[in-house]
DNA sequence: AGATTTCTGAAACAATACGATACAAACAAG
DNA sequence: CTTGTTTGTATCGTATTGTTTCAGAAATCT
C-alpha cells in the first residue's frame, strides 16, 4: 500500500476523481468534505440512501464513502444494492464493536472498511489504495461495444438488440452475429462468403437473412437497412454509431 | 459466528502459513499467539528487530504484524529494511494519535496497517486481505478474490455466493467452480469444452448450466447473465468486477 | 418487346442443438 | 450399511438452423 502519490493520483485524470461521502453526522461530514477537497478531491455528500440516488445520478462518482448507521436505509443493504459492476467502489464506515463483526465476518462487497473513530488521513490512504486497485478494472469492463442504427440498439456484450420503441427484439444466435457483422463494417459489401459461418450452403445465409429482416425490416418485401446487392451478396446501410 | 472465510484461507494450501508477530507488549502478543493460533495460522513471536532476523532465518513466514514502537529498532526502520529484500508483506500496529500520521503520510511499504486497539477478529480480516493480494504463487491469487456481479457477491475464499438481498445462494460445488470460471472471463465465449471439468459429456455443461441458471438468473427461460451461444457454448454477459 | 437465363425470397421440410425432466450412479455423512 | 446429496446419463420436446424447392424478380439475349 503505497500512496507516496496520493495527490496525483485524486488529480491526476485531468479532472479531478469524485468522491460521494454517505453520513447522517453533520459533523463528520463536514470534516470530510473539506478533508477530501483540500487532498485534491472532488466531494459530494449524502445524508442518507435516498440522497445517495440523486447524487449518483447527476455526479459521476468514482467512489463512494458510506457509513452503516442511516437514518433510512440500512446502509448494508445499500452495499447490496451496489453490489454491481457498474457502481462506484465503496468504502464502509462502521462504529466499533457494533456491527464491525458482521462486515468483516460477511464479505458484503464492500471493497475496504474503516472502523470509527478514524484518522482522516488513514481514510484518504484507503481511498487511494482502493482508487488504485480499481481503476483499471472499471476500464476495461468499461469498453462495451453497443451499435445504435435507426433507432435500434445492438450490445455486443449482452448480445440484445432493443427496437425503436424500447422493447427487446429477440434475435437468435445466428441471426445475432449476422446483425453484429453487418453493423462493424456498414456501407462494405459482404460476399454469402463472408457471411457464412460453418461449411453451410451459401443459400442458407439468404435464409438468415430474410428472417433478420423480418424481425428488423418495417416493410421485409422492401427493405432499407440491409439491402440486396445482387450476384454480389449483402450490405448494410443503416447509418451505424458506435457507442 | 466464528470465522470459517480465513480459516480456509489460513489452510486451503495443505500446509498453514505462517505469521510473524513482532510485539513487545506482553498481552498482546500472547492474545494474539492464541487467536491466529486458533484461526489456522501458525504462529512465530518475535520481542524485537534482533528477534524478528533471527526467525527470519529459520521459518518461512508468509506475513509479519509489526508494532512500530520496539525496544530496539524502530518500528519504521524494520520496515525500510523489510522493503528491499524478498521479505514477506507487512501489516503495522501503530498507537492511535503518536505516529499514525507519520505512517500515513511516508508510505513506508507496508501492506496494510491497524491502528490500535483493534479487534482481532480485524487483524484477521486484514492478514487474509493481504495474503490473497499478495500471493505468489497463480494458483492462490487467481483462485482468492471476490467478484460482484448485479447484485451478486461471489466469494472465491469461502465458496460462497451471496444474492443481491444478502441472502446467500446455496451452489454445489460443480455449480461453484463453473460459475467463477464464467466470471474470471466475462463476456469470453467458453467451449462446453473448457467448462467440463473431468471426463464428462459435453452435455453434462449444459444441465449443470441449467442448474447454475435455475438459482441465479431472474426468469432462467429467458437469461441474462449466462448466454447460450449455440454451437459454441456459453458466455457470460454480466459486468464484474474483482473485489 | 418477349423469351430465356440467372438470381433471390421465402415456404415447407429435415437435421441439429439445446433445455429440462426423470432416473441412475457416485459420493459423502452419519 | 443406510440415507441424502450431488453429479452424470438417457430421453423427449422445443427452438434454431440448414436444405430443398419453387415462384417471382432482374438481367441478358434474340
Amino acid at each position: 500500500m503505497n500512496s507516496p502519490t496520493l495527490n496525483e493520483i485524486a488529480s491526476s485524470a485531468a479532472d479531478r476523481r469524485w468522491i460521494l461521502v454517505v453520513e447522517d453526522d453533520e459533523d463528520i461530514r463536514s470534516l470530510l468534505s473539506k478533508y477530501l477537497g483540500d487532498n485534491g478531491f472532488e466531494v459530494a455528500l449524502a445524508r442518507d440512501g435516498k440522497q445517495m440516488d440523486d447524487v449518483l445520478a447527476r455526479v459521476p462518482v468514482d467512489l463512494i464513502v458510506l457509513d452503516i448507521n442511516l437514518p433510512d436505509e440500512d446502509g448494508f443493504s445499500i452495499c447490496m444494492r451496489l453490489r454491481n459492476a457498474a457502481s462506484p467502489p465503496l468504502i464502509m464506515l462502521t462504529a466499533r464493536g457494533e456491527d464491525t463483526d458482521r462486515i468483516l465476518g460477511i464479505e458484503l462487497g464492500a471493497d475496504d472498511y474503516l472502523v470509527k473513530p478514524f484518522i482522516p488521513r488513514e481514510l484518504l490512504a484507503r481511498i487511494g489504495a482502493v482508487l488504485r486497485r480499481t481503476a483499471p478494472d472499471i476500464e476495461s469492463s468499461q469498453k462495451t461495444s453497443a451499435y445504435s442504427f435507426s433507432g435500434f440498439l445492438l450490445d455486443s456484450s449482452t448480445r440484445r438488440l432493443l427496437g425503436p420503441t424500447g422493447v427487446r427484439v429477440i434475435l437468435t444466435s445466428a441471426e445475432f452475429d449476422l446483425l453484429l457483422t453487418l453493423c462493424r463494417d456498414p456501407g462494405k459489401v459482404f460476399s454469402r462468403d463472408e457471411l457464412k459461418v460453418a461449411s453451410t450452403t451459401e443459400r442458407s445465409v439468404d435464409i438468415l437473412i430474410s428472417r433478420l429482416r423480418q424481425k428488423i425490416e418495417d416493410d421485409p418485401r422492401d427493405p432499407t437497412l440491409i439491402q440486396t446487392i445482387r450476384s454480389m451478396g449483402y450490405t448494410f446501410t443503416a447509418k451505424v454509431r458506435v457507442q
